[in-house]
Parts: C-alpha cells; structure tokens; sequence
DNA sequence: GGGAAATCGGTTGGATCCAAACGATAGGCT
DNA sequence: AGCCTATCGTTTGGATCCAACCGATTTCCC
C-alpha cells in the first residue's frame, strides 16, 4: 500500500474562515460539491464537539477524583436536587432509560452513596434516595464541579456567553416541543 | 413514607424568566442561596441537554433504520471523509479511545463494512478502510442524517444559528487550547 | 549491536447504555 | 370477581466506553 499521508497534508485545502479546525476543512472538501447542507452539519458538529470536550474536562477535573461516573454524578445531583424520589422520575432528570437508571443505581447503592426503597401503597413504586455518604460526597464534588464549570464558561466573553445560553435555550425548548 | 409530590408541584418556584425548564428552576430554588455559579452551570447544562437532545433525534432518524450506533456512524463516516486511515487517526477524529475504536471496528468489521490492514513497512500500524458495503451504507445514510440535521438547525432563525455556530466554535477552540 | 524508551493496537475488568421483554402491581370495565 | 390494559422497575442480550496494562514493534542512543 501507498504512504498514508500526514493529517498535516491537508492544510492547503480552502477554508470559509480560519475558524475552521482539521475536520470542518475536510468535510467541506468530501461534501461541497453535493447535496449536502454544511451549515446544519456545522451547528451538529459543532454542538457535540462542545459537549465532549466540556464532559471530558469536568470528568478530570472534578468526577475522578470522586470516583463517579458522568452519570452516577448526574444521579446524585438529581436526588441532592429533588430530594428522594422515584426511580421514573430521576431516570428522566438525569436523562438515561430506567434500564441504565437499575444498572447505575446497583453501582451507587453498593458504594452504599444511594438506598432504595419500595412504596407503601403502590408496589409498583421504588423511590431512591441519599444516604449520609452520599449526600458528603455530592456537596464535596459539586463545588469543584461547578468552579470548572465557572472556569470554561469563563473561556469566552460574557455577552458570547449569555448568547449561548440564550441560543441553546431556544434549541432545547423546540426540540423538546417537536420530539415525536 | 409519606406521599411522594407531583413534579407538578414545582411549578410555583420563583423563576427569572420563563424561558426555563422545572430542571433549572428546581437549580435556582436549590443552590440560589449558596456559593453556586448558575450562569456556568446554565451554559454546561444547556450544552448538554442540546447535544442528548439532538443525538436521540438522529439515531431515531437516520441510524435506526441503518442499524449503526452513534460511534459506529461516525467511524464510517471519518473513513468517508478521509479515505483509508490508521487506527489511532480514526480514534482521534470519532472522539474516542483506541480502545473504544477497537471493539467498534470488531463489530463494524464482523458486519463486512470495514477492513483492517496491517501496515506494510511499521508493523505497529493498523489502518482501516471502508468495503463496499460500507462505502454504500455511509452513501445511503448521510443524507438522511443530513437532512435531520437541517431540520433540527432549521428549529432556530437562521442569524441565531449563525450566532450559535460562531459561539461554539470559540467555546470548541478555546477548550482544545485550553487543554492540559 | 544491544539496551532503553516510546508507540502501536488490542486485551482486561468493570461500568454504562439501549431496546425489548418480563413479572409484579394497579386501575378500569363488565 | 374476573379479565384486560397499563405502568413500574428489573432482567436480558449485546454494544459501547474508559483507564490501565500488555506484547509487538520501532526509534534512538551509547
């Protein structure tokens, strides 16, 4: 086979802005002579990249030390939130099927940061709610959580920052409102 | 136990402004008085919620029907954009570790979309390319997952796309700059 | 030429993640 | 009272996901 070329090989194609990183450059090498809408691309893309990057950084700094996953913390938080409440209703706060909710749930109930328990009435019903470890470890981590927030809300100016916000708020609400 | 409250019973809580989901009212109600930062908190959370938010669309439209996960689709799709490539390339531009990559590109290559090659002259080197099955699948899916993105992008006026798009590519540059 | 350090892709162990199905339970209707 | 439908949380099967580690390989230095 041929040498693979270096990713550096590509700096030369044509670019709308120097924005652009590696792979908006090439993606609009591949797809702008078709049919293909660059601009709904860039809004996904862009969208997810975002989100990566910022899960990432709060996992390092703020979830390993604690020894939480993205979503165990999520859990935590939800239930330090709300108070103790059904598994229905934390499974969509934290945004997982109530399948993965079982799954995380086991996790944290044998670090013994979570217990559950059974309704009185209706059986159907297990409400989840934090133990006293729990509750230590979710208002040790969320400071720390929420001051790495602070620092990459920080890395953009605070009218972009507000924009943003606004912006993604607006998304939220349509896409919700247009869910199927 | 007593009764456990309806989520509707939040709905009196003081809130800034209309435009925000029980989640962020509940937020303010929780942490208002305390050493929180709610605007970075605002921005990261909405980042996410966008981001679930959207990826459930697109695989309920698009990578479904197509039977791919969301990292499967992407892998195909860097293969697309790129050509034939090296595994620690295509870890790096689908956003996951080579480990992740590994297991995906098992179960890519096990379907007959994908082909591993060993390098001819490092023999370290693994690259990756599409098959024809893959190449028509990647061809068959795209412009629906484009389409979908258009439609989500199309749920907000064009100038506050634009201003989104903007927005997050300097949050996007920022962060891998930023990063350790 | 040989040894040390670095890199590669893959493995291990354990956790998350989903859709679909299941048993248990509740409510409505006849 | 009995049957049917709906809901709940869990289980099943299989895929993804990570950090840490491993064997194989390459590169660099003495």
């Amino acid at each position: 086979m041929t040498d693979l070329p270096d990713l550096a090989d590509f700096d030369d194609l044509a670019v709308q802005s120097d924005e652009l990183g590696a792979q908006e450059q090439a993606v609009l090498s591949r797809l702008a002579d078709a049919d293909h809408d660059l601009e709904a691309t860039a809004l996904a893309s862009n969208v997810f990249r975002v989100a990566t990057a910022m899960r990432r950084r709060l996992e390092q700094a703020a979830l390993r030390r604690a020894g939480l996953s993205w979503t165990a913390f999520k859990v935590l938080w939800v239930l330090w939130i709300w108070g103790e409440r059904e598994t229905r209703f934390v499974a969509v706060e934290a945004d997982v099927t109530k399948g993965t909710l079982t799954g995380v749930v086991d996790t944290l109930a044998g670090r013994g940061l979570v217990v559950r328990r059974r309704h009185d009435d209706d059986r159907r019903l297990v409400s989840i709610a934090l133990t006293d470890a729990g509750h230590d470890l979710i208002t040790d981590t969320f400071p720390v959580f929420n001051a790495e927030e602070r620092a990459i809300a920080d890395l953009v100016a605070p009218d972009e920052q507000a924009a943003l916000v606004r912006g993604l708020r607006h998304l939220v609400a349509a896409l919700e409102e247009d869910a199927p």
